[in-house]
DNA sequence: CTTCACGCCTGTCAGC
DNA sequence: TGCTGACAGGCGTGAA
């Protein structure tokens, strides 16, 4: 479900309700989601300890607990984090309840259940490959055009599967590359070391672009994604090509296509996009 | 090392 | 109305 831009505004949404308070107890419906430790340790780790601070890295959000521990949460798919007070309706999809000691709960739910939890010392995060081998983050000061030409020289895959890996930039998802291709008018299947010097910049400021566009209207929201407070994004209503099929491109009129590259739909203008 | 197909899960929707 | 197949915002694994 979630991309960068969806997972900061949980983390905004969140932040601010779950720092400074204490988990009372832990209620694991589903356990194979707990993927470090097992779920019992898990809920005996986080039992007792208290929010410090709550932080993201890629699609990823940690939340810094006492005593130096970090539980980590990717909500792949269809993952929700829900702050609730206890008069609030619980979702359907809870698996997982985190008590606080004034009442309140934070509710982990995911529809698919492919979304994973894990808990560990600050110190030993490199457990989690996803997360210590994530390459930089667009608007973070490591991803540079520089940074974006090296790593797109020598590869001739796809552009658009290069742009999904996290491994080489982290956070972004198949909405906002697909949105960034049509900002730079780059087409999804060109080889990645056949982009000019100009197509480079043009799509090193498009994905910032449009990274910084979607935070600033709070995610996208097709069906599952909701904040922390469980409203609905807007980027929706800003999207170029993305679940636009058969829909005309704003800038030349042209019926959006929908294709599939690399194993993910894709969606791209093309007249706009070469 | 890069690239690709596949599996993990469950729900929704279009088409027949 | 009921059924079937396609599709869904992600990522780890294993094979080529």
């Amino acid at each position: 479900m979630p991309e960068l831009p969806e997972v900061e505004t949980i983390r905004r949404t969140l932040s601010k309700k779950v720092q400074g308070k204490t988990i009372r107890c832990v209620e694991i419906l589903l356990p194979r989601l707990i993927k470090w430790p097992s779920a019992p340790e898990f809920q005996a780790v986080v039992t007792h300890k208290t929010v410090k601070n709550l932080a993201r890295r890629g699609k990823y959000l940690l939340f810094y607990l006492s005593e130096g521990q970090v539980m980590v949460v990717h909500l792949r798919m269809t993952g929700r984090l829900y702050y609730r007070t206890p008069d609030m309706a619980r979702d359907r999809f809870t698996h997982l309840v985190f008590t606080f000691e004034n009442g309140d709960e934070l509710l982990y739910a995911d529809t698919r259940t492919l979304g994973t939890l894990y808990v560990m010392p600050e110190g030993e995060l490199w457990r989690i490959s996803g997360l210590s081998q994530m390459g930089p983050e667009p608007l973070s000061a490591e991803f540079t055009l520089s940074y974006l030409q090296t790593i797109l020289a020598k590869r001739k895959g796809k552009i658009k599967s290069l742009l999904l890996n996290q491994n080489l930039i982290g956070g972004l998802g198949n909405i906002y590359v697909d949105e960034s291709l049509a900002l730079a008018g780059i087409h999804p299947e060109r080889a990645a070391n056949s982009l000019t010097d100009e197509e480079t910049k043009n799509l090193f400021q498009a994905i910032n672009q449009v990274i910084q566009a979607g935070i600033d209207h709070g995610g996208t929201t097709f069906r599952d994604y909701r904040n922390g407070e469980g409203k609905s994004g807007d980027h929706q209503r800003h999207l170029r090509v993305y679940g636009r099929k058969n829909q005309l491109c704003a800038i030349c009129g042209s019926k959006i296509e929908r294709t599939e590259v690399g194993g993910r739909g894709t969606h791209y203008c093309p007249h706009c996009q070469h």
